[in-house]
DNA sequence: GTCATTCTCAATCAATTGATTGATTGATGA
DNA sequence: TCATCAATCAATCAATTGATTGAGAATGAC
């Protein structure tokens, strides 16, 4: 891993909170092609030399923005009670919380998509990277194998190739030109249909059998 | 549309042509991000400025990527012949056809989010890739409507919404770590039974109701 | 008060990078 | 033979960019 600075005072922790958010805004808007030290500095509100006295180099501030991903991530993922629900029930929590997220915290996938692409050529981002999408991937696929076999989806469902197909089709969505959620709507349903799961329930979440 | 320079001589055109199969594979290798024009010019074994002389600006180059680009998507889709095959078949030939393009031009696949990626930022671009977006989009719809009728497919498939779930879960293989092509047949066969669609059938393409 | 530590910034550096210049070559045709 | 023009390149420019320097503020301990 690459050692940020030492600077583990609150000024510095809250000014490399700073940073990462405004390299983050701007990552969503520009990508990293456009990416400027100078610019990254400007948006937080300080000095350029200020801002390489907390995070000393570029990589170690892709690092840090790495770093500040995965937090958002494991916050949003614990953010979620889910005890006690059935695997129809938790997939259709992960498609709203797409939803949700897809609706008022787009940046947060537009700068993942970057370090994706960016984690193709450069290894450090890679390893970053890696234990989100497996993360990811992973809980989708144990939804699926226990949905299974609890007759909650289609008995010859393929959890791997069906995890697979969910993301995709779920991260296509964004691909697609409509700006509103009409057509993630009906790319939820149809995976409804597709996974054998039935028409939503009309809210019981106690009763199981 | 930016304009490239005029020389349409046989010249100009092979220069040019060789000039887009270094930026693509060096865009394929490095990204957008670190794509320079030394470096073209250099695996085009030309110098930078009679570069320049072919191809006036930066801007222009990525414009002259995005059609050869498309060129190259048009020149594919025209080499599959599909008459008389059913809507089934030609939904194999897809995934067919997408599987041997993973595997042996992989760099198109690379080169085309990457441009996606620029898409979101510049207009040029979006307008470059929105028609092959938009095509290759609407032959699935397309594919999926006419199997609906036909009876090859679920009869509640939804055309629209199951295009952006086939044409993401395949373009989803590839953020799978999986090197291989395994994952990628596993996800497919789970596209056929999520569409309600048989086992390959044994090469009757004659026998149809 | 004073000293040390943390923090901040204007100014600057060295390297990179897209683009230009001006000279040269070679082919074509009058 | 000479004029013309497409094509090419070495050298160079101007702007950008990541990073550094050195000189102060601000803060807290004693």
């Amino acid at each position: 891993m690459i050692a940020c600075t030492d600077h583990n005072t609150p000024t510095g922790d809250r000014r490399r909170a700073a940073i990462a958010a405004a390299a983050r805004a701007l990552i969503a808007e520009r990508g990293f092609e456009g990416l400027r030290t100078r610019d990254i500095a400007a948006r937080a509100g300080i000095n350029v030399a200020t801002m390489h006295y907390h995070v000393p180099s570029k990589e170690a501030l892709v690092a840090l923005v790495a770093q500040s991903l995965r937090d958002d991530f494991i916050a949003q993922h614990n953010a979620r009670p889910r005890a006690g629900l059935s695997a129809g029930e938790i997939l259709r929590l992960e498609i709203a919380d797409f939803r949700e997220t897809r609706e008022h915290n787009i940046d947060l996938f537009r700068v993942m998509a970057e370090m994706m692409e960016k984690a193709r050529r450069d290894e450090n981002i890679a390893a970053a990277m890696r234990p989100m999408q497996g993360f990811w991937h992973r809980q989708i696929v144990d939804i699926l194998a226990r949905g299974v076999a609890e007759g909650d989806f289609r008995a010859d469902l393929d959890p791997q190739a069906g995890a697979t197909i969910f993301l995709g089709a779920l991260i296509g969505t964004m691909r697609h030109p409509d700006p509103t959620s009409a057509h993630f709507d009906r790319v939820a349903a149809e995976i409804a249909r597709a996974f054998g799961l039935g028409p939503s329930q009309p809210a019981l979440p106690v009763a199981k059998a």
